[in-house]
RNA sequence: GCGCGGUUAGCUUAGUGGUAGAGCGCUACAUUGACACUGUAGAGGUCACAGGUUCGAACCCUGUACCGCGCACCA
């Protein structure tokens, strides 16, 4: 027998264990060869050189429960993980390090080869971070297949699909309009770009009509900045005031120019004055109507988001916001600036820089989706199902409206486009892999980062890898990247098909869709580094350990909600696994455990397998399909609650305090069958706990021997002996028949709905006191060996029985299932008393009340059900009675005084 | 403007039509007890608001307010 502490220590198991696990499963290694069902999940790859959050421990917690749960329902577990180059991010952190601790060395100083050099010396140093960390917390991965975006197959598979698409004519290089990050130097897609609201100014200013002398345009604007690019003013074709102005000309202020007035059906006539100026290099909307146009491109910022315009020296050079408030003051100065008013206005920023992003004409690759109906399709069709439901509105939302993706990316960490230029050589340019040969140069930018991660749930598997687990079964990740990774990654499922055959369903990438919450402080904010409100979640295993952490955060975290997160959350999770630890000390006190034990050996007529033993069972196997339930449908907070909630109050507060009765007597001929209980139902609470605390269900699994001996009898290794994580999953097992004909009487309830009384009744009285059970008409008396049980709970110095028809006694007492319950007191304090009854009173005469409202209504009791009028039918009798005793009572006391 | 969530005890929340439930926190009491990472008891709720449906609404419908998120617009 093995001696526990009187405390679970969660530091002293969890390295040790983690590393035998790895020994034990050759860590994780899933076998592509098994002829198991298969069970697999590609990880949401975290950020290389990022740490553990709160969100990656709630994220990796859910996954790695589905695996072990999936490993113990006898599945081949495949759980796939890896790390994402995270180009911008990677690049930015490294840049800004070299700035910062090399005297403002730059990448450019570098050049591209040795820059990357830096990179990968970067993701050397801090790559394995995070994937320690997902071990501290338990996390089983198939370690063996661990994959970055930038090893050469991966790579190789996302180029080769950017040929493909370039092949297929899906892919384009063109000057557009895109989202600028003028800090990062880069284009970024519409999905990085945040709308923020921005106190900012609206600018009236006003452009003399050319061939008009003195009359004057006036025009809102919050950039006026921009305006040396403007290259034409708009009005409205159907807005009188400006009739007959399409044609003319207006006077652009600086640098001095006659622009074109045109007509433009985009211009809204309410807003502003109706008139816009047009700057076609540097607005989205201006472009269009540029275009249409046919007004010239005028670009006057440079990428890093300073003014470009030698024309005018005053601004030239000037930062982009500098150069507003001069140009406002110029516009002053030249009597054209007619108002000058504070405005509440949405300015995109770019998600890295954390600037104002710069709608910019540049040359980039861009990608017109396919597949996008079919992506559509699979989701309505619930081919692939989301968890929460409601995310699929989102998610058509988006595939409805879809604009081209801008895949190319002005940063130098990550996969470099595939194709290739000479100049004067007409096959220029080439998409392939490799370098066409001497001379081709390669094109400089690189992808997006998404445009790597969208493979990530079939490239990053090998050919039989992928035929025994591809499709995935679940993906667990976050809706906030519904966009950017969920529906891309469905999308190339249905594109480059690398199922087993073409055929959709053997395409879709994952057959459900787990999202999270996110997880806020407990204000209500969202964590993030830059608040510094997110705990680190290494400090959190180290104080609670990973079992208490895991435990406590999942118990609270409802499917798809929000999160508000307390570090108290933790501490409960904590102390649930003490709980279990020291449920378990106190049965590794009274012997041996039997890993095999069967309650149904004894017999509960005559009383070998208590009442107590008899509802304990009962609650088990009624909680195992419960619990079954609430995983089919991702519902890991319920399932958590569950158990905690049986655990503690089921097994440990009721069952176990009941127990000691038997364990107390060495007699007591329920004693047998009292250990089989204990023994059968902790075994499948370890397990059913294990996915969700894997250390310490572990640890007291092997170290107390529930796993059954090392050999079975033919002399076979026993696999289940070494390890919890293979053992079977109890909600798999079938319902043994005995547990039908256990439930015959409910006796346990009406004892433990005593002790509830009783110690109600009491209140505050500490020392033992008599109770007397005064019993109702046709209620059976509790058995014998329930006395005693009864006796202890209540603390009582005794517990006497009377008959119905035996004087009916006074003093304070509570109804109970079985009739009326009486305490002695030494001391009533009539106050008290009084207080309690008036309480009791009052509870009843609402129920009372209520129940012969119903009764007396004709119509209610013509049209409710005929089980419910029975029903109230048969409380009305019992509530009276209870207000006449309770009123008796209360008389009592009055006299008494 | 459109869409998706949410509003139940001081806090976090469970509750798909029939007497509002839990955990934390708070208050009081209890240490030869498996566990103070504990036990026992107590106080604490017009279920956001207004209509409607229904014999009956925290729950279903409509609307309103407030909070959060997303999309669009944003001169």
């Amino acid at each position: 027998m093995h001696d526990l502490a009187k405390a679970y220590e969660p530091s002293a198991v969890e390295e040790r264990l983690y590393a035998r696990w790895l020994e034990l499963t050759d860590s994780y290694h899933a076998d592509e060869k098994s002829v198991k069902p298969a069970f697999s999940i590609v990880i949401p790859p975290p950020n290389v050189t990022g740490i553990l959050t709160m969100g990656h421990v709630l994220n990796n917690t859910l996954q790695d429960i589905l695996c072990r749960k999936a490993r113990m329902e006898g599945k081949e577990v495949l759980w796939l993980p890896g790390t994402d180059h995270a180009g911008l991010a990677t690049q930015t952190k490294v840049e800004s390090t070299m700035r910062k601790e090399e005297k403002g060395l730059t990448r450019q100083m570098l050049g591209r080869e040795a820059f990357e050099k830096r990179v990968w010396e970067w993701t050397d140093k801090y790559g394995g971070i995070i994937i320690q960390q997902l071990k501290k917390l338990g996390c089983s991965c198939d370690w063996t297949r661990q994959t970055f975006t930038l090893d050469a197959e991966y790579s190789r598979a996302v180029l080769q699909a950017f040929v493909d698409l370039y092949n297929k004519g899906h892919i384009y290089r063109g000057k557009r309009m895109v989202n600028w990050c003028p800090a990062s130097q880069t284009a970024i897609s519409d999905e990085e770009v945040i709308p923020t609201p921005q106190k900012g100014k609206l600018y009236t200013i006003r452009y003399e009509v050319v061939e008009q002398p003195g009359r004057f345009l006036e025009i809102a604007t919050t950039r006026p900045e921009t305006l040396m690019g403007d290259t034409g003013v708009a009005v409205n074709p159907e807005d009188p005031r400006y009739a007959g102005l399409a044609g003319l000309h207006a006077r652009r202020p600086f640098p001095e120019a006659a622009i074109p007035i045109v007509a433009d059906a985009h211009v809204d006539v309410k807003f502003g004055t109706g008139v816009l100026k047009v700057t076609p290099a540097h607005d989205k909307a201006d472009f269009e109507i540029g275009q249409r146009h046919n007004l010239p491109f005028l670009d006057v910022l440079t990428p890093d988001g300073k003014i470009n315009c030698p024309e005018v020296p005053e601004l030239h050079g000037l930062d982009r916001f500098e150069a507003r408030k001069r140009s406002a003051e110029m516009l002053a100065e030249r009597g054209l600036l007619a108002k000058e008013e504070p405005y509440d206005n949405t300015v995109g920023f770019s998600e890295r820089g954390q600037v104002p992003i710069e709608p910019r004409l540049s040359e980039q690759w861009f990608l017109r989706y396919p597949k996008t109906q079919d992506a559509l399709d699979v989701v309505a069709r619930e081919q692939i199902k989301f968890f929460p439901r409601h995310w699929t509105k989102t998610y058509d939302h988006w595939l409805t409206n879809i604009q081209d993706w801008c895949v190319s990316r002005q940063v130098w960490w990550g996969h470099r486009i595939p194709v290739w230029y000479k100049d004067g050589d007409p096959a220029s340019p080439k998409c392939q892999i490799a370098s066409p040969g001497e001379g081709w140069v390669q094109d400089l930018d690189s992808l997006d980062t998404w445009a790597s991660s969208w493979l990530w749930a079939y490239a990053t598997m090998d050919d039989a890898t992928r035929s025994k687990f591809y499709p995935t079964s679940v993906l667990v990740t976050g809706p906030d990247i519904i966009f950017l990774w969920v529906a891309r990654m469905i999308i190339a499922g249905l594109e480059f098909t690398p199922g087993k055959t073409k055929a959709v369903e053997d395409n879709i990438a994952f057959e459900n869709v787990v999202f999270t919450g996110i997880i806020r402080d407990k204000y209500g904010k969202k964590m993030s580094k830059q608040f510094g409100n997110s705990p680190d979640p290494l400090d959190l295993i180290a104080k609670y350990g990973a079992d208490g952490l895991r435990f406590g955060l999942i118990r609270i975290a409802p499917q798809g909600e929000d999160i508000r997160f307390d570090e108290k959350q933790v501490e409960e999770g904590r102390n649930f696994c003490n709980k279990l630890w020291n449920a378990v000390r106190f049965r590794t006190m009274q012997g041996p455990i039997d890993p095999a034990a069967d309650p149904s050996q004894y017999d509960p007529e005559t009383h070998e397998l208590t009442s107590f033993s008899q509802l304990l069972l009962h609650k088990l196997h009624k909680l195992l399909p419960q619990i079954q339930a609430s995983f089919d449908r991702f519902e890991f907070s319920e399932v958590a609650s569950a158990l905690y909630d049986f655990v503690w109050n089921d097994f440990c507060s009721r069952f176990i305090e009941a127990a000691k009765a038997d364990f107390q007597n060495p007699e007591s001929p329920s004693r047998a069958g009292t250990l089989a209980t204990l023994d059968y139902t902790l075994s499948r609470i370890l397990r059913l706990l294990h996915p969700f605390a894997p250390f310490i269900t572990d640890e007291l699994w092997v170290n107390l021997g529930f796993g059954g001996p090392e050999t079975a009898a033919d002399g076979t290794p026993n696999a289940n002996a070494r390890t919890i994580q293979f053992a079977p999953w109890p909600c798999a097992e079938p319902v043994p028949a005995w547990v039908k004909d256990l439930w015959t009487t409910n006796s346990a309830e009406a004892v433990y709905a005593m002790v509830d009384a009783g110690r109600n009744l009491r209140g505050a009285v500490n020392q033992k006191v008599p109770f007397h059970l005064h019993l109702a008409e046709g209620a059976s008396a509790p058995y014998d060996y329930e006395m005693p049980v009864l006796t202890a709970l209540l603390n009582a110095s005794e517990v006497t029985l009377a008959l119905p028809s035996d004087p009916v006694p006074s003093g304070p007492f509570a109804f109970v299932p079985l009739g009326k319950l009486y305490v002695t007191l030494p001391k009533i304090d009539p106050e008290e008393e009084r207080k309690r009854i008036e309480k009791d009173l009052a509870k009843v005469r609402k129920d009372l009340e209520s129940t012969r409202k119903k009764l007396g209504d004709p119509n209610m009791i013509a049209r409710a059900p005929a089980d419910k009028v029975a029903e109230w039918r048969a409380l009305e009798p019992v509530l009276a009675e209870k207000e006449r005793t309770l009123l008796e009572r209360q008389d009592a006391l009055a006299g008494a005084v």
